[in-house]
RNA sequence: GCCUCCAUGGCGGAAUUGGUAGACGCGAUAGACUCAAAAUCUAUUUCUAGUAAUAGAGUUCCGGUUCAAGUCCGGAUGGGGGCACCA
């Protein structure tokens, strides 16, 4: 069979007839089934993105059978720095080249018969969609969510250009190899932290894995805690927030960050202001991930000539700067307690620091900390009235202590910061907003947009870090739309988070020219049934996606606060090798060849079966045959068909099983056993000698959703309508369990035996047969039995001394 | 460093959630068909001993709970993912 010939046929008959078109308000009830949309680079389809792909089309399909109003659609995340870089290094206009990725993205996904709503793709560059991210900027904008701040960013300068950090790693620019620097940049932020207890109350209306939640959990980080003042000797103060007031009295000296402001206040005061000052510079070098680390935590030097009041015994301890402290997390300073923390620990060590021990135990070699002393009873010492309490008392005692002296308050702290929504980068949506000499910064009006990117081809990197679109005059020069005079354009973009943080609603009603989505639209589809995606985006672009929805419902513009049902994560696509997939390691695989030399359904059926859905699985061309062997078999079951138009009796039980463990897996992303149940079935079906035209329309049918085309054409074949009309088979409960089962006898927990009884037979019959059994005898004569425990249907232990 | 997930034959993996470890597939070995090869079909395939029945060992390692542990608990080791400008 030529497995080209039937795709191509095949592939025509769903789009001529709209097979897979989703109706807005259909009375039917709805499914949205959604995959991550794929940023369309210029290596082309990945065999990963197949996997997914398969996966939710192979829901999808059998979810449309199962009589719901599917949405499953594509779309293109095509914003972002890799379509920039590629732009800029191969002098080709970026809207070009992601026009051509997209279509060669297309044309790849139509091989493989996926079974997207086409008429609802777009792109995150279309200006029909960015027009909509920019306009719900406006609205974060418009209710005090956006703000602009300084920050310190990685910046190359031989580049140009600001960095991420994972392209800032050991403090070298991945690119030219030249040190990054730290750098202030003024940017806009949208006040994500405001919606942290909101974000965390919100999981439980979602469906997400545990995991998944507590992804978003620890992202969050939530910690309750108490903010203490704690005055500078000769004027001044600064807070501290602390998990741990119980260790109060061990306070022996305070750090500070050496990029916060209050260094900088401090400095008249401060005697050894070269020594600090090259701690500052030192340290503005280093990332924040490289600061924090706990093996690199010991780093500082003492702010001589200024001392700090511990606000509870007023003893006066010495203040140090430590790039552990970031100056924009938290309150940018830290109480230090080396008997009770480990880093402090050894911070004390290393700088000659006094330890003192307010909770009893051993810190002789290492610091006793929290989660040693915790709700074990453990008592306070060294600390005046509390000496004695327990921890736990001594924490609600000393918190209202503070309290009622007024330099302490209880808070919740957050991990979670403000999300920087500035980049320095020409494709990208642009920001609309201006900056006017009068007015200050004025947002556009909303009839005003999209406010398009200019079709330009100077999208370099600027000397100076800002953005390429601050070079392009005709773009920055504006009026002010308040005061109308002259006035200038934010020059930098959107991240390419933007995008993608509302991509699903759009989905709903992508062709909607009024809105971002109507109401009704997003209310009848209700949410996003399954997302699926890559488990590096289960923490950040699922909670940034959660946060654009919140704010979005809080202002009254979707209907509900979580609009995303389940999310799962789908493992990768390795190499032979087991090494990720990489054009230098030479481990690549290219679908369109798997699919020219094999098939489309070879291709997608070998990726359902080559493992767990959740776990990466390394690339077999080995096992990839075996599963055309399997299709192969498929083919040939049609020699033994007869035109008999019933179930064989004797299949029964074995269909319905299969009918069963088929749906059920494809409802819980268990692909691969639903495979391999096909597999048994067709196994059967073989060892038969006859099917009959029941029971082959059985197997298509089945099969279908994860081997669409050879299914049909099978299917045709023998003379049946298109299975895409079908109704998915229901298992029947009666005819899944057979009349005799297979005991197990164990003596002692281990099987001694096993023998055919009928099922339903009582615990009395099982235990005398079970004892009668040559085998079993021989491990129970001559002991005493203690008891005998019978699972129904199944084992059966005795239990000998 | 912090958070998190994972670890089962030669390989990918399965195990109805505490109840037969190794389903299904790959590979390998032997046989059938063939002049031969490929394809296909049949049989065997966790390890050790045994012709076999069967016995012993066995789910990264150490320990625990239980009649029963791959599954639950404690600890260790190794690997993946995330850590805020890659998406």
């Amino acid at each position: 069979m030529n497995t080209k010939e039937i795709e191509i046929k095949w592939q025509k008959y769903w789009k001529e007839n709209n097979c897979f078109k989703a109706i807005n308000g259909s009375k039917k009830p709805p499914y949205y089934i959604l995959v991550e949309f794929p940023y369309p680079s210029g290596a082309g389809l990945h065999v990963g993105h197949v996997r997914s792909y398969t996966a939710q089309d192979a829901k999808a399909r059998m979810k449309r059978l199962q009589g719901y109003n599917v949405l499953y659609p594509m779309g293109w995340d095509a914003f972002g720095a890799p379509a920039e870089q590629y732009a800029i290094k191969n002098h080709i206009h970026p809207k070009e080249a992601v026009q051509a990725n997209i279509k060669t993205f297309k044309g790849q996904m139509e091989s493989l018969g996926f079974s997207f709503d086409w008429d609802r793709e777009f792109s995150t560059t279309d200006p029909d969609y960015y027009k909509w991210t920019q306009w719900q900027f406006l609205k974060f904008y418009k209710h005090g969510m956006a703000y602009k701040a300084t920050m310190p960013v990685n910046w190359c300068d031989t580049c140009k250009t600001v960095l991420s950090n994972e392209d800032a790693a050991g403090g070298v620019c991945e690119r030219c190899g030249n040190p990054v620097v730290q750098k202030e940049k003024s940017q806009w932020m949208l006040k994500m932290s405001e919606y942290s207890e909101d974000l965390l109350k919100g999981l439980d209306d979602t469906n997400f894995a545990d995991r998944v939640k507590l992804g978003q959990i620890n992202w969050i980080g939530k910690s309750s805690g108490v903010e203490m003042d704690v005055d500078i000797v000769g004027g001044g103060k600064f807070s501290v927030f602390t998990t741990c007031i119980e260790t109060v009295y061990g306070i022996t000296f305070f750090v500070i960050a050496p990029d916060g402001k209050l260094v900088q206040e401090l400095m008249p005061r401060i005697e050894n202001k070269d020594e600090v000052n090259k701690y500052i510079e030192e340290s503005s070098k280093k990332s924040a991930m490289d600061r924090t680390e706990l093996n690199k935590g010991k780093t500082g030097v003492e702010v001589k000539g200024i001392k700090a009041i511990n606000p509870i015994n007023g003893k006066e301890v010495p203040i140090f700067l430590g790039d552990f402290v970031l100056g924009d997390y938290g309150t940018g300073a830290v109480m230090a307690v080396p008997a009770h923390d480990q880093r402090d620990f050894e911070y004390a060590k290393e700088h000659n620091l006094d330890i003192v021990q307010v909770i009893e135990g051993d810190v002789s070699t290492c610091a006793l900390e929290k989660h040693d002393y915790l709700g074990k009873g453990i008592k306070l010492m060294n600390s005046e009235e509390f000496t004695g309490m327990t921890v736990e008392e001594a924490k609600e005692a000393i918190t209202s202590k503070l309290e009622k002296l007024g330099i302490a308050r209880r808070v919740n702290n957050y991990k979670m910061r403000d999300w920087i929504f500035s980049r320095q980068r020409f494709w990208g949506e642009p920001i609309p907003m201006i900056n006017c000499p009068h007015c200050g910064w004025v947002p556009m009006n909303e009839e005003d947009l999209p406010l398009l990117l200019p079709d330009v081809a100077e999208y370099e990197p600027t000397e100076n870090g800002e953005s390429p679109l601050a070079k392009i005059e005709s773009f920055v020069n504006c009026k002010c739309p308040k005061c109308g005079a002259d006035a200038k354009r934010e020059t930098d973009t959107m991240p390419n988070w933007a995008g993608s943080s509302w991509y699903f609603l759009r989905f709903m009603d992508a062709r909607n020219q009024e809105e971002f989505a109507s109401m009704e639209a997003m209310k009848y589809w209700q949410h996003v049934d399954w997302y699926n995606g890559g488990m590096e985006h289960t923490a950040r672009h699922l909670l940034y996606a959660r946060f654009w929805v919140q704010f979005l419902y809080n202002i009254g513009l979707v209907p509900h606060k979580e609009m995303i049902w389940t999310r799962v994560s789908h493992g990768m696509v390795l190499g032979s090798n087991n090494e990720k997939m990489s054009k230098s390691k030479g481990n690549v695989v290219n679908p369109d060849d798997i699919v020219n030399e094999f098939g489309a359904d070879t291709l997608r059926l070998y990726e359902m079966f080559m493992g767990d859905y959740e776990q990466d699985a390394p690339w077999s061309t080995d096992s990839l045959k075996g599963c055309k062997r399997f299709i192969d078999k498929v083919i040939k079951l049609k020699d033994i068909m007869t035109s008999d138009d019933n179930y064989s009796k004797d299949l029964e039980i074995i269909q319905n099983q299969t009918i069963k463990k088929v749906t059920n897996d494809l409802d819980n992303m268990a692909y691969n056993t639903a495979v391999s149940a096909l597999m048994i079935l067709t196994n059967k079906y073989q060892e038969h000698q006859t099917i009959t035209k029941k029971d082959y329309t059985l197997l298509l049918t089945l099969l279908n959703p994860i081997a669409p085309h050879i299914t049909e054409e099978l299917n045709e074949m023998i003379g049946n309508t298109p299975i895409v009309n079908f109704t998915w088979p229901k298992h029947d409960d009666n005819k899944i369990v057979d009349n005799t089962f297979t005991l197990v006898v164990q003596v002692n927990g281990k099987v001694r035996g096993k023998i055919e009884v009928e099922t339903g037979i009582s615990q009395e019959e099982i235990e005398t047969i079970a004892k009668d059994l040559d085998n079993v005898k021989k491990f129970i004569e001559g002991k005493e039995i203690v008891k005998t425990i019978v699972v129904a249907n199944k084992l059966v232990n005795i239990v000998v001394r």
